[in-house]
DNA sequence: TTGCATCCGGTACCCGGGTACAGGCTTACC
DNA sequence: GGTAAGCCTGTACCCGGGTACCGGATGCAA
């Protein structure tokens, strides 16, 4: 049946060649990241080797940010051929959601940066001259102009 | 007993003049960020009327970047005197934290900047000359050279 | 006093990305 | 053929920050 040298890789190997958790390879499974694998007869999964580089492909995609849902649609535009919103419209996305995220965290240190200078020593009753806190309203409500949903 | 002007706010109009959720009033009060308010005969709570301005402060924190239990923290050494790590160093601290979430939040937006000038057009069957994908390993495994952990 | 809005406590559920555990079967090696 | 390591399914749990729903009790005004 299945040739003795090198049927595919077993769940363990993949796991520990990709570097995830085998829990992570039936979740990714189940979450249609991973293609059902062909099985022994008894069972067990065997992967085909190029699993590992898919796995691999995945963590990047989750680096630069992308959802599980979201490298699971890119990867079924991929095998599929015929173009749903293609990578680079979703990467030029991104890349906005990445630079909306930047400012916020730079609004939010530069808050930070006036309490530190400030030398607030309290969220509720700050002794220092001039306190900030009570003015720190960054993003606290909804932007007057625009809704950015 | 009580006042019948004012005696305290109840739970509802705290909620709605900060402009949260009547359910997380009572999950911060579970979380310690809030103080266990006086009740009614009947089991009502009553909130002193600075509870609206605390739930501001406790909002701008987390805006802050400060997890729920970080902001428990602050509060709480707020009210006792005793100088717990105090707000300033634990702002410096998170400023620093912030920096890294930029400074990652770039390298990925550098990666998909390459994705999107080399034109990809696929996770996996890149056809693009030069394809950037397979060498993107932006924060992927241990660097060789020293952990910066 | 009645009626409706509001509030009560308790519990369960949501999101995203996994991880853990129990109880049983398969595979591999000697 | 024995035995240990590995794998199977199913289910439950973790994190953080809430939110929803239930049946019953209260508050308050007319």
């Amino acid at each position: 049946m299945l040739s003795p040298d090198r049927a595919g890789l077993r769940t363990g190997e993949v796991a520990e060649q990709a570097g995830v958790n085998i829990q992570t390879l039936r979740y990714y499974e189940r979450r249609g990241l991973l293609a059902e694998p062909v099985r022994t007869n008894g069972g067990h999964r065997l992967y085909p080797p190029d699993t590992v580089a898919l796995l691999t492909v995945i963590k990047t995609a989750q680096r630069l940010g992308f959802t599980l849902d979201e490298v699971a649609d890119l990867l079924e535009a991929g095998r599929r051929r015929h173009p749903t919103p293609d990578l680079r419209q979703r990467a030029v996305d991104k890349i906005a959601e990445i630079d909306a995220r930047i400012a916020d965290l730079t609004a939010i240190r530069g808050a930070l940066t006036e309490v530190v200078d400030a030398r607030c020593d309290s969220l509720t009753n700050c002794t220092c001259t001039d306190c900030p806190i009570p003015f720190l309203t960054i993003g606290t409500a909804e932007h007057p102009d625009g809704d950015p949903t």
